[in-house]
Formats: C-alpha cells, structure tokens, sequence
DNA sequence: ATGGTAGCGCTGCTA
C-alpha cells in the first residue's frame, strides 16, 4: 500500500495539480489537510472518477481535511467524535478504514505564537488526539496519523533551528506533546527510513525559501508497530513544490508491504 | 530587510 499525506493549501486552487499527481504517483491512500472547502463543495465526483473513495470534513473557509482510497474506506469518523460541546470548532481530523489499516487525515493547529491563546490550543487539540487513541485504539492494531503536524520533531528538521527559538514549530512543549504520541505507540515512519538531517516538507512561500532549501519536516506520518516494520520505502516528493501554483508543502509517501 | 507570498474574498486574517 502507498500512502501519502500532502497539506494541499486549498483544494480548489490545486485541484489540477492534486489530479496529475495522482496519476504519477499512483497512492492508495491520500491524507489531504488545508482543503478550505465547505463539506458540498468538495469534489468528491472527481476523485471518483480517477477511482478514489473519499470522505472530507471541512468549514468552508480554513481548514479542512480529507482521506482518499482505492483500496476501501469505512467507518469515517470526524474530529475527536464525543457530544456537540466537545466537538472541535475546527475542521482538522478525519477517520476512516482503508486496506485494513485505521487512518487519520489530522491538521495540527499552527499556534501562531508562544503567547498566542491559538498555542494553548495547539497543546490541547494534541493531547485530545492522544486520549482519543489511547481511548479508541490499539498500538498492537494498524494505526496510522498522518498530516500537517506543525511541529519540527528535532531541530535536524529545520534549517536553522535558532530562528525558530521563541517561535513555534520546535519548543519544548510541542514536541513533548509529540512524545506524547510516540509514547502512545506510534513511530515517526518517514524517519525510520529516512536518517539524514535537512529534507523538509515545508517552505515558506516568501523571500524564495523554497530555492534557498529554507524549509522545515512538519509533515508527518506516525504508524503504529504493525505499520512502521512493514515500510519499506518514504520519501518527500519535492517536485510537487516545484512549478506553477505550488502548494507550500510537499507530499510525504510511504511504501508499506502487504 | 521587522520584509517577503499565497489563498480567501473584499478587509484583513491565516499561514
């Protein structure tokens, strides 16, 4: 199974460029964050066509995710599930089955700044997605999160670690929460396969960071046990940062043996 | 160099 996940900056704008990558790449399952579609507006018709299934959560405006799969898609899920009064106001994770496996599509919110209430959020929202797991799930099962983490797991991740101190994206209580994940049962598999410092899935739109190789690794896919000894290949696909209307982040995709 | 670009949508917020 082939699994990408791709932070796509608005489906509506990249809709051409998601197509043609489908056909080059060929994934089975696609974890998209950033879609900022309403759920009527998302093209569901489309995917189906190019022999998708897919589910989608999303407001409208910002955020927005969604899982596609040709190999099935059951039992979706959205946000952290629980009664209206817990339900997140975001639109930033979304379940469903696919292939056997048990996969999240999850936008971590950015937190803006260590100050910002939008940080304490951040810190929040992750430790709800661990409760849910340790909740809902089972690391002996295969469990995969995949997304815009919006987190740096260490500074090997970034291309200059001290423009980023006082900022967000590499503090101390991100990437515990991080842990915290890990901790739960899930591994960081693009790093298993992956050791060298400096690819990123992020770069900054501005000031050509992209060219500049100024970017960060916040795009992330943690798989349980099962998942992460069955990878047998990851990479980033750079080459969809490249060209006309990029989006900022590029596709994160994984190989994992049947 | 306290900037820069992109998306949404029409004003300024979000990233």
């Amino acid at each position: 199974m082939r699994l990408a996940t791709w932070n796509i900056n608005s489906l509506k704008a990249r809709l051409p460029r998601v197509e043609a990558w489908l056909a080059e790449l060929e994934p089975d399952v696609v974890c998209l964050q950033e879609t900022k579609l309403a759920d009527a507006a998302f093209p569901a018709l489309t995917f189906r066509a190019l022999g998708y299934e897919a589910v989608h959560h999303g407001e409208g405006r910002w955020n927005g995710v969604a899982i596609l799969s040709r190999v099935g898609l059951e039992d979706p899920e959205f946000g952290f599930g629980g009664d209206t009064a817990e339900a997140d106001p975001e639109a930033r994770l979304v379940w469903a089955t696919c292939g056997g496996v048990r996969v999240a599509s999850a936008y971590v919110p950015n937190g803006r700044s260590l100050d910002d209430d939008h940080y304490q959020y951040k810190l929040r929202w992750l430790a709800r997605l661990r409760d849910l797991l340790a909740s809902t799930a089972d690391p002996s099962d295969p469990v995969v999160v995949a997304g815009d983490f919006n987190i740096a797991p260490t500074d090997e991740d970034v291309w200059d670690p001290a423009e980023f101190v006082g900022a967000t994206h590499t503090s101390t209580a991100e990437r515990a929460a991080l842990a915290e994940l890990e901790s739960w049962g899930l591994t960081d598999t693009f790093r298993l396969r992956q050791p060298e410092p400096g690819l990123y899935s992020w770069w900054d739109y501005r000031a050509g960071n992209f060219h500049k190789h100024k970017g960060m690794r916040i795009d992330l896919v943690l798989g349980t046990r099962p998942v992460a000894d069955r990878v047998t290949f990851a990479t980033i696909d750079r080459n969809a940062r490249k060209g006309q209307q990029p989006s900022d982040h590029a596709p994160v995709i994984i190989d994992i043996a049947d």
